[in-house]
Formats: structure tokens, C-alpha cells, sequence
DNA sequence: AACACGGTTGACCATCTAGTCAAGATTGTT
DNA sequence: AACAATCTTGACTAGATGGTCAACCGTGTT
């Protein structure tokens, strides 16, 4: 009967999210071609062949793993149209992206790795979602220059400073925690980045007093 | 004879040269494991056993062109040591960064996937060369915060910010790309990208004039 | 010309890996 | 209990891959 598909829903539901999150740490770890479905197997406490039941192949599970990235990475862009004022925008979109770098370090790197590569999966991605996204914020940014809020800058630089600044946090997590005797950064620590990020930035956009 | 040693030394130089550089577009493209021997042999334009006569195995290749790059990333570092003046150091050295990034972006793709996958191979570098560098970058900017010359920020987060904002156009010069209507950015594009971060990072830092 | 040494290479092997499959175990319903 | 749909899994296959090797080639020296 079918009414038993809806039955077991959530062993399906349940199952996916293990292999989607043990999917993230590996590819993370060792792109795509790096990674086998043995690990991922072994990550999510599953044997290997459950995982071609749940995705059909490496790469439909690689894509997902992607979609799922690129969503969360989405989300934070709405902190973004939030404010009219640059400050407030630019503060809620970095610490946003902070934390996702805090939290999410795995998703952050495999889309790292998936751009590196030359987006062989998620190139429409890339050309349809980011390309819209990045031009209504090009546009913000514009009219923050036009009404004097911030100086004459061009606004694409800017905004792979940003991605760039955070972003680094996650990927290059291990760099940083060698660089920090070996140990992950503290919460303070965390805040102390996300101040300075932000605190450099906007001091760096904003218009000069008039002496 | 040992002569005929020397008298041959130019091909073995020249065969590892092809090499090394097919391997670092090859690693860069595709991470230590997904990069296959064959690839990077068909890159260089030599049979695959070719490379097994010069490198005894593909970790001891790889580990050849990641110690190559890292020589040019300290290259670069020189820069920031050249100047007592803010201003002129980080400007050399954002600039000198951003050649490195538009020159080497290959180099600068294998630095990143090597990080993001724990740096299993250069992990030493990491705890001897780059942290001493960086303790001794560290101190300049202490002093600079000391002598009044930039706001007291804490130096760790804005070498970071120089290091992710730099490498970002080697890193994710794909992205950049799509977001550039597919094409590769132009010169005055690379002098804009270049000042833009230079300017943002310096007026960031710059003690606020008296008001 | 004969030699010696470094360089070249196709064929080969052991191992690993994505993906398949068929038999069996679970689960919820009647 | 009987059932049907879903889920589980060990064993298997075909192909790819790092690395080996032995025969061969080229070049400079005598």
C-alpha cells in the first residue's frame, strides 16, 4: 500500500540527513574525487550500499550536499536587505557570515573546494542564483555611494572582501588553529575576529569627517 | 662516467620543471587525490612511467610543488618587512599579494586545498616557518599600534583579512569570473581590485583624524 | 665503432572504488 | 498471522589507478 511510503517517512528522512552530514565532513576533507562512499558510509554508520539506495550515485549525493550549502549561504545574504543603513547591513552580514563560517566550516569548505574546481557541478548555480543575488546587492551598494553614506568605492571588490574575510575563517580553520597554538578559537576570540572584520571594514567605507 | 651525469643535467632540470608546473595545475584543479599520475603526465606531454623516473611516487610530486609554492608565498612576505611605515608596507605587501594571486593561481588553489584537508602534508611548515613568520609580522604591527601609526586592533585578524581578501582572486577566480560576464578581469580591473582592497584595509586601520 | 650511463616507455600487476544485486530483515496494516 | 512495501546488507563486478619493470633509445667519450 502506498499510505505505507508516508509510514516510513522519517527512516528515509532520518537516514538522509546521516548521509548528508557525513557527506558534508568528507567532501569537505577530501573533495569529491577524494572522498569514497566508504567513508561516507563509515562517517554515517551506514554500510556502503544503503547509501546507493538513499542517492543514487557519488555524484547526485555531491549535489545535494552542494544545494544544501548554497541554500544556508543564501539565507545569510537576506541580513543584507535587511537596512537601509550601511553600518547596520554591513555588521548583520558579516557577523552572519562569521557564524556560518563558526558553524557550518565543513559546508563553507566543500563549496570552496566545488568553486576551485571550476563549479563542475554547480555552475548554474553560479550563473543563475549568485549572479542575481550579487547584482541586487551591487545595486545597495551603489545607492549607499549616491546618497554619501559611504565613500566611492567598487562595490564587486567589496563584496569579495567580505566573503573573503569570513569565509577564511572556515576554510582556513586549520591554518588559523595552527597559528593559535593549536587550538580552536574561543568564543571570545570569535567575537574579537567578527568586531575586527567588521570594525576595519566599515571604518574603511565610511566617508571621511569633514576636518 | 660521472661527467655524462652533468653533461645531462639540463633534461633532468627541464623534464622536472614540465612536471612540477603540469602537477601544480593538475593538483590545483582537482585536490591531491583526485588528480591522477596520467593526468598530470599528459599534461606535461610525457608518458606516465616518465614521472615515476624523475618523482618516486605521486606524494613525493606533490609535496615537491606545494614546498615550491610556499617558497613564493614567503617570497611575497618580504615585502611587509621593507618599510617602517604602515602605509608602504601593507601597500607593497596587498599588492605584492595580489600579483601572486593573478600570476600563481594554481599555486595559491593547491596552498588552500592543502589547508582545508588539515594540511597532512605540510603541517610542519605551518608550525616552524609560517608561525615564526607570522609572530615576527605580528610584532611590527604591535609596534605600529604602539607608535600611534594604526588603530589598536588585534594584528592576528587583519593579517588574516589580508591573507583571505588577496588570495580570494586566486582562490575563487572562477566565481569572480562568472560574476565578471565569464571573462577574466582586466588589467585595469586587477589595478582597481588591487587599491580597492588596499584603500578599504588601510583607511580601516589609519588612527581616526582629530576631529 | 664500441661503450656506458642516463633517459624513455609499453605492458603489466595489485589494489581500490563506484555501483549492482538478490536475498533477507523490518515495519505498519489488515 | 499474513501481507506488502520499504529498508538493509554482504558479496560481487568492471574499471580505474599508483606503481613496477625490463627492454630499449640517445648521447657524449674513448
Amino acid at each position: 500500500m502506498l499510505i505505507l511510503k508516508a509510514a516510513k517517512a522519517h527512516i528515509r528522512a532520518e537516514n538522509e540527513r546521516l548521509i548528508l552530514e557525513a557527506g558534508e565532513r568528507i567532501f569537505a576533507q577530501h573533495g569529491f574525487r577524494g572522498s569514497t562512499m566508504q567513508m561516507i558510509a563509515d562517517q554515517a554508520g551506514l554500510p556502503k550500499a544503503n547509501l546507493h539506495y538513499y542517492f543514487d550515485s557519488k555524484e547526485k549525493l555531491y549535489r545535494c550536499v552542494v544545494e544544501k550549502i548554497f541554500e544556508i549561504w543564501l539565507q545569510a545574504a537576506s541580513s543584507f536587505e535587511n537596512s537601509d543603513e550601511p553600518k547596520e547591513a554591513l555588521k548583520l552580514y558579516i557577523y552572519e557570515k562569521m557564524q556560518i563560517s563558526r558553524r557550518h566550516p565543513y559546508g563553507s569548505k566543500v563549496w570552496a573546494n566545488e568553486v576551485m574546481q571550476g563549479a563542475p557541478i554547480i555552475q548554474d548555480f553560479l550563473e543563475t542564483q549568485l549572479r542575481s543575488w550579487t547584482e541586487g546587492r551591487i545595486e545597495s551598494i551603489q545607492a549607499w555611494i549616491a546618497a554619501g553614506k559611504i565613500r566611492p568605492v567598487e562595490p564587486r571588490w567589496v563584496m569579495y572582501m567580505i566573503w573573503a574575510t569570513t569565509q577564511h575563517y572556515a576554510d582556513f580553520g586549520h591554518q588559523i588553529e595552527t597559528l593559535n597554538a593549536d587550538a580552536p578559537l574561543s568564543e571570545a576570540q570569535w567575537e574579537a575576529a567578527s568586531e575586527t572584520v567588521f570594525e576595519v571594514i566599515w571604518n574603511g567605507l565610511e566617508p571621511k569627517q569633514s576636518l
